[in-house]
DNA sequence: CTTCCATATTAGGTACACCTAACTCTAGGT
DNA sequence: ACCTAGAGTTAGGTGTACCTAATATGGAAG
């Protein structure tokens, strides 16, 4: 079970990530991830379901135990990654995911525990998110999307939500950053942008941020 | 310039780690090396001489500049990784080949340099091994093998050369390590073994592990 | 009930890096 | 001079993961 390709390592990973909004994932959402055209992905997910790593029905694909597994364990590496690149390294919250993306592949089980233990076992990535622990036991987060908040709700944010560098960038310049306050000033109307209060400041966020944030 | 795949880091690591016992690299010694076929590597060489990484006579291969700089690039990070791995994450000099072996191609020009700063700029790797500075400026090695000192001579072991990890398990159990003393107390003729004496301890060693000890 | 659109798959093909088996070439030994 | 060993290449073939173009399928809207 252990030592498997880095594109079987991705594909997995990427269905864990996206089976959380929408639970049996289509192979369109996945290609789409991906970045890979439609049959590409159709013919992979054939053969790992031939590998047993996932179920593929009508409705979608479900990954099995040991994809599932699998899937967070390359989680855990990227996470744990993300944390060195931050705290040993000096690297900002919003610089790390690329650089992630390639380590999660190249780290071995004994390197995953070292970092984990160097670092104080920590129990969220950079972004808020937890990090699985070795046996894969991820704590679910109990949160809700920024979106959702109405005028005057305040909340912290826990979480950020998002892989492209840019938009990263434009949230920790706002100071959309875990452990941070925000409160909702107003919400415009028809999916408008809402106003929002970041330590003093006030910010005007479209709803598509928004629902990338999570708050408590 | 920048950014190749893991294989053709590999190849032109290899030839470069080659090239220092013979010249032109013969592609038998490449496959060896490699662990592949002869006609694997052929190919391939053929491959790289077209992208104009190497040039190829009957003699065997040799590094174009640009070949150079990118092997140079590749083992600086090999070697900035295995002292990340023995300075921050507590691994033994003779754990960390294996690991940075993977991590040598996930790493970014900027994670180099972090790594580099964060250690404070370390000249050589956890085997004695200089570190190409990030324009690819590589100190030469000033040293001979133990293999090449008589009965009585004494040196400072400078580094290892090796790659299996079994061997540098062994010579680290000897305590066979960088800046440590050794004396030559006898020399077996006919490339039989030879005593060292090691703080205190006297060990007798064969002249191929005695060959891969660099002293000054 | 049929048309149409979105989603998904099949068919057929490419690039890449590897393999074994067979051939060539060159240098040494007798 | 010839035969042979070693090194290296050519020929032919495999597996993997990708692609585009064409085809099938299953709901919602007319």
């Amino acid at each position: 079970m252990e030592a498997d390709t880095p594109r079987v390592e991705e594909y997995l990973e990427s269905i864990y990530k996206l089976q959380q909004d929408q639970y049996p994932v289509s192979t369109s959402r996945l290609a789409e991830h991906l970045k890979l055209s439609a049959p590409s992905v159709s013919e992979m997910v054939k053969k790992l379901a031939n590998r047993g790593l996932l179920s593929h029905t009508e409705k979608g694909v479900c990954l099995t135990e040991e994809g599932k597994s699998i899937a967070k364990k390359v989680i855990r590496r990227h996470r744990l990654s993300e944390r060195l690149l931050t705290d040993v390294l000096g690297y900002r919250w919003d610089e790390v995911h690329d650089e992630a993306c390639r380590l999660e592949h190249a780290i071995s089980s004994e390197m995953e525990e070292r970092i984990s233990e160097s670092l104080g076992n920590p129990r969220t990535c950079p972004h808020g998110h937890p990090i699985p622990d070795k046996d894969g036991v991820l704590v679910k987060e109990n949160v809700k999307s920024l979106s959702e908040l109405k005028a005057s709700d305040r909340g912290i944010i826990v979480s950020v939500f998002e892989e492209d560098p840019r938009m990263l960038k434009y949230m920790a310049s706002l100071g959309l950053i875990p452990d941070v306050c925000v409160r909702v000033e107003e919400v415009a109307p028809f999916g408008g942008p809402m106003i929002v209060c970041v330590s003093g400041s006030r910010y005007a966020l479209g709803r598509e941020v928004a629902s990338r944030i999570k708050v408590k």
